[in-house]
DNA sequence: TTGTTTTATTGTAATATTGCAATATAATAA
DNA sequence: TTATTATATTGCAATATTACAATAAAACAA
């Protein structure tokens, strides 16, 4: 199949799972360290340290941002991303 | 590509991805949980225990062993399954 | 307005994951 | 030996993920 049976699961599991999987990529791990050190960054920030593609980049703040993971907050033209403290606590 | 881009991370960063990835799945958060309140059990009490197939669970067993998550130990014709301590202090 | 800068979205190809039926293997019992 | 029991492996279909080129959108500057 390929996609889980969710359904199945209680709530809390799926939950941490979800969480876990946002987590589980090691682009989305360096960027997570990064913003850990940095403490606040724009996204082009996050472009010119990672070897991956703009839109690859996006991709991978837009599910860290869906688990709640980093908070973004429009800055003019940039985008200031930040960790989100309260789901760090995990 | 579907290929993550591995080599191009540090070390520390692909390994805390991976074990992120070994929980990212809820029926591997529900053998963990199952796991953590019964101690030790084995590979057929997680196959009534949960929703899913003898081949998916043995699937889902497989990636937790790699992971280092969890062990287990032949017992007569039975696989005693337990929690590894070493990984969960993560 | 037209440009410039920054980030997001779309579309697509390559690869990975999930789930299970069928089958295989391993250990023991009769 | 032949069964039985417990788990693992194989093969495959359905779906998800990853990466990026091309493009769009949004905010501002000139």
């Amino acid at each position: 199949m390929g996609a889980s049976k969710s359904d199945s699961f209680s709530e809390e599991h799926n939950e941490m799972a979800s969480l876990f999987k946002a987590l589980s990529h090691p682009a989305r791990i360096a960027i997570v360290d990064y913003l850990l050190t940095v403490d606040t960054c724009i996204c082009g920030d996050i472009v010119n340290e990672l070897p991956l593609a703009q839109p690859t980049i996006s991709q991978h703040l837009k599910e860290l941002k869906n688990a709640n993971i980093i908070k973004g907050t429009i800055e003019g033209t940039a985008i200031c991303y930040c960790i989100n403290p309260d789901t760090i606590d995990k």
